[in-house]
Parts: structure tokens; C-alpha cells; sequence
DNA sequence: CCGCGGTATATTGTATACAGAATACGGAAA
DNA sequence: TTTCCGTATTCTGTATACAATATACCGCGG
């Protein structure tokens, strides 16, 4: 009989793995909140297990500035800022339009189906006021043109800053209307249909626009009453 | 007496970033070769520590992909392979460009100074097929945009991103002339002292196309002769 | 009352010891 | 000779011990 095959490696069997993804997690869902300083000795006690594997996912976690560090300094989840924002959100929008360059001739009809369904999950959460259901489609959503651009280096680097905006929108969430975001979601989609990549990135752009200026504080009414 | 102001932290006192920076050098200067296998009593014997800070400095520079590793598989050099730089060049010019539009208002008459004296010591590398000067001084003329962009995130992601290209440039550096990319350098300087972004952006994304294609085995003559 | 200094404690950084997995080697069978 | 399997060795992953630094607490002097 032939040997299955076997796609994936089995599974995790590396404790310093493990915490990466615990932390990683807690932090970006916010159980670890953004300041909270971190002994790795508790950690550890709390995963159930040594210090070493800990502090070697500290390393990782420091690395992408989840966490900051300083020799003989406690470590400490890293804060999340406006600023940083207005820093991150212009790249992930230039890079997404790349990802939508590239995939444009790629997406086929089930992707565009699956950004569909995402957008209808979002209207959902939208109207429930679930802002980590939302979070989770709108991510679907802009996670298949990165998919479907092929570009995994560019799948990589977004998945890392994509990681920073999750706690940035989960950190300044607020009563703001966001259904604008999904008519810019849907002509997104319909000139991807229509392999229209001008008004495609047009459309993504402004919806980057949009998200930053929902969370930044007197977005717009301020300027306007000098 | 005034204390003396001290910008800098006076030392590094940190054997596991002792270690992070010794071997993020080695690798990107093609001491440590692509593929080659790394065992951490090798490595802390060769710095002079314990395999601890050297693990905790392998956990990093696995993060950022510069060394790839497995659970109890030995960890190896990443492999360059043009693969690689076809995804990310693309990347870097599209972040270059929007650092590009951030630094147009900020540029100021040293920086574009800096630029031309960059130039003038790219061409002064090439006319001596010096690979590692020409690499510098590129590297430091794209850096004074970057530099001016003012957006932290954005040089800490191309950061990542030109350390990898750093590593693709030495891994594939040929007899190619790459004269033309002073011409594109000047037209650069010049634009942006005219402060006109359009121009500017084009002359830098032709820039990077023309470096993806000088790595690119038979660039163009092969598209040429169907 | 506040600031300063000194000691005690807590916590980090590094080294080392040990267990388990993977590789290398060598011998037996086809 | 080649292939397969079992053993030995090497290397990795984790735990723990120890040293050094930073923090916290308390008493002293201004």
C-alpha cells in the first residue's frame, strides 16, 4: 500500500514555537495590553514552562516591535500610537496596491465570491457593533488580494504590518459610522471583475484613507472650522 | 560644570546583541554563505559566549528571515535566489516611492548634496568594479530619502527589506554596466530639487527595474530573439 | 517635609547540565 | 554491490543554577 501523503508537517512540537504564537496572540488580542510589563519568570509559569523558551520568543516578539526591551530592563508590551498609524497605514496601502497590481490578472471567480461573503460578514458585524468580527472580515476581505498577488515576500512583510493595524484599530476603536467601507469594498471588487486596476487602487486607497481617518481624533469636521 | 550631554548609550554591555550584530554581518557580507549550516556551540565558541545568547540571536534573525531553522534540525544560512529579488524589488520600489512623496517638502540642500556626493562615489566604484563601494554608496544615496521621509516605520521596513537586497546585489553582482543607474540618480537629484514627485518617482522606479533586470540572467536581448 | 544614600530583594543575562531527536556509520541480508 | 536496519554519536531543545544589574524599601541628613 502506498505511503499517504502528507501536505503539512504534523504538528508543534517546539515549546519556544508555542509561546511565540501564545504571546503573539495575546498581544494582538489585546490580553496583553499595550504597556503591560512582562517577567519572563511569570510567563513562563504561565505556559508552563522554562524561562529559556520564553525569552527565546521574547527575542522574536522584540524583533517585529511587539515588545520592547532594553538589557537589564523589564520588557514591556510596546505601546500602540497615533502616530504610528499615520505612519503605518500609507504603507500597507501602498503596498496592497502592489499586492492588487499583481493579482489583478490572478483573482479568479472564487476569490472575488470569498470577498464577497467577507464584505457581507463585515456589514454584519458593522450592524452588531462587533468590532473584532469586523476586524476579522475587513481582514479576509484585503487578505485575498494579497493571497491572489503570488508575492510571498509581499505576503510577509504585510502580514507583519497588518499585525501592527490590528492593534492600532483594536486600541482606537470607536462609535465612528464605517459603513462607507464597504461601498469602497464593493467597487473594489467590481473593478477587480473588471480587471480595472486604476480605479481598483482608487478605490483601495481611499478606503486606507478612510480607516485612518476614523480612528484619528476630529478627523475632517476640524478642518473645516478653522 | 554642565553634564555633558550624552545622545548615544554609552556601550553595548549584551552578549546576545553582541552576537545578533556580529552574525547579521557576517551573513550580509557573505562571510556566513548562503546555505550554510550554523551550529550554535560552532558559533558560540567563535564569539566567545555560551549557546544561549547566540540561540536568542538565531530566534531574531530567524524572524527576519536571514537564517532559516527547523525544531531540531540545524539552522542554516537563508538562501538568495532571484526568485527572492523578482518579489522584492517590486516591494522596495513602491516603498521607496512613497518615502519619495513624504521627503519631496522636506529635502533639504545638504541632503540632496549628499546625494550627488553618493553619486559621484557610485561612479567612481564602478569605474573601479568595486561591487562593495557601489553597494555602500547607493545604499546611501536611496538612504537619504528614506532618512527624510521621516517615517520611523517605513526605514524600519526597508530596512529589512534593503538587508535582503544587500544580500541579493552580492550574491548576483555580474560584468553588467551599470553606468546607466547614474543617469537615473541624477535625474533623481534634480527632480527632486525642482520638488516635482511625478518625475522623480518614475526616475526611481526605473531605477529598481533596471537593477532587477541587470541580475536577471539574459535581461532583455532574450525577450528580443523570440 | 523632602531628598539622598545604602542595603535588601527581585529580575534579568549567561552558563551549564541533561534529555531527546536527528544524523552518521557500520554490518547484515538480498 | 546495494539496500536496509540498528547502533553510536552529534546536535538541538529545555531546564536550572549562578552572577550581575536594577528596583524597592528604609533610615539618615538637610
Amino acid at each position: 500500500m502506498p505511503v499517504p501523503e502528507r501536505a503539512e508537517a504534523v504538528e508543534r512540537v517546539c515549546l519556544r514555537d508555542a509561546a511565540y504564537d501564545r504571546l503573539r496572540a495575546w498581544i494582538l488580542d489585546g490580553t496583553l495590553a499595550p504597556g503591560e510589563p512582562l517577567r519572563d519568570e511569570a510567563l513562563a509559569e504561565a505556559l508552563g514552562m522554562s524561562r529559556t523558551p520564553v525569552r527565546e520568543a521574547l527575542a522574536r516578539l522584540a524583533e517585529e516591535d511587539l515588545v520592547v526591551t532594553a538589557p537589564n530592563r523589564r520588557t514591556h508590551v510596546s505601546p500602540v500610537t497615533l502616530a504610528q498609524a499615520r505612519e503605518i497605514y500609507p504603507m500597507v496601502a501602498a503596498l496592497e496596491a502592489l499586492a492588487l497590481a499583481l493579482a489583478l490578472p490572478r483573482m479568479t471567480a472564487e476569490a472575488l465570491d470569498r470577498m464577497r461573503a467577507a464584505n457581507a460578514r463585515l456589514a454584519e458585524a458593522l450592524r452588531a457593533c462587533d468590532a473584532r468580527a469586523a476586524l476579522d472580515a475587513d481582514r479576509a476581505l484585503h487578505g485575498e488580494i494579497i493571497a491572489a498577488s503570488g508575492n510571498r515576500e509581499l505576503q510577509a512583510t504585510l502580514e507583519q504590518l497588518e499585525c501592527k493595524v490590528q492593534r492600532i484599530e483594536r486600541a482606537f476603536w470607536g462609535a465612528t459610522d464605517r459603513t462607507p467601507s464597504l461601498s469602497d469594498h464593493a467597487e473594489l471588487i467590481s473593478c477587480l471583475e473588471a480587471r480595472d486596476a486604476k480605479r481598483a487602487q482608487r478605490a483601495l486607497t481611499r478606503n486606507w484613507e478612510r480607516g485612518l481617518a476614523w480612528i484619528t481624533p476630529k478627523p475632517t469636521r476640524d478642518e473645516a472650522t478653522p
